[in-house]
DNA sequence: CCATTATTTCAATAATCGTTGAAATATGGA
DNA sequence: TCCATATTTCAACGATTATTGAAATAATGG
């Protein structure tokens, strides 16, 4: 991962919304939300939403796919863990310091193959 | 940690030249840097420099101490850890992934102590 | 005390950001 | 086809941000 990539993801989750956004993101796994269910748990205005998403997507944070009429978002965790890398990375020299784990989400998404 | 210092932690390091601050200190483990150091290694002017370490220290990420006519600063791991703790937190519901590990520099600053 | 080194403070400027409101687009059902 | 639902697009506004240049403060050595 390059600075400027970080600096993007780090941009995308320094916002209170947004941050809000991808933990609920994180905590729902792979399988990801409706758009609308996230508007309806964070208590936010759709297009307000649709600026948050796009900005975390442009980030590499979040994917979206329709399904019927709802757009469903979802983490993408591997950025995640490239960005927690990224910080910690060869910290204290390298040689004291144990690097983070990352997240592995197990399963794939399951209902509604596509 | 709550939402909104993890947003200040974030904003702290979405920007270019506080990230590259921020890892170098990372890098240099507890005993950490003089400004002086830093804003050769970065080649940034020390006043700018001043700005982003306020924001660094505001947002815990990082302290300083003076040492003769020189400040020093480091990084503040426990931040650092809480924030990728924050993140990562209850991933996938919390039934299929590990949270990722801390990173624990082993010995505190050695040299001119105090 | 004076000069030098190291760093901080302050004011000003241009650029970017988040939210809002109204209107547009896409999908599915009657 | 027409309507309701779900989400996105667009333009506009006030607020925050990073950098700059010049001046101030702190510590050391002579």
């Amino acid at each position: 991962m390059e600075t400027t990539d970080a600096v993007t993801a780090l941009a995308a989750l320094a916002q209170d919304n947004r941050l809000d956004v991808f933990r609920l993101l994180v905590q729902a796994g792979p399988d990801g939300m409706t758009a609308g269910s996230i508007a309806e748990a964070l208590d936010l205005a759709p297009n307000t939403l649709t600026f948050h998403f796009d900005r975390l997507r442009m980030a590499g944070l979040a994917t979206v796919r329709r399904e019927g009429r709802s757009m469903i978002y979802a983490a993408r965790f591997e950025t995640m863990n490239e960005l927690v890398g990224f910080l910690t990375e060869n910290c204290c020299g390298g040689t004291s310091c144990a690097p983070a784990a990352a997240c592995k989400p197990a399963r794939k998404r399951s209902k509604i193959p596509a």
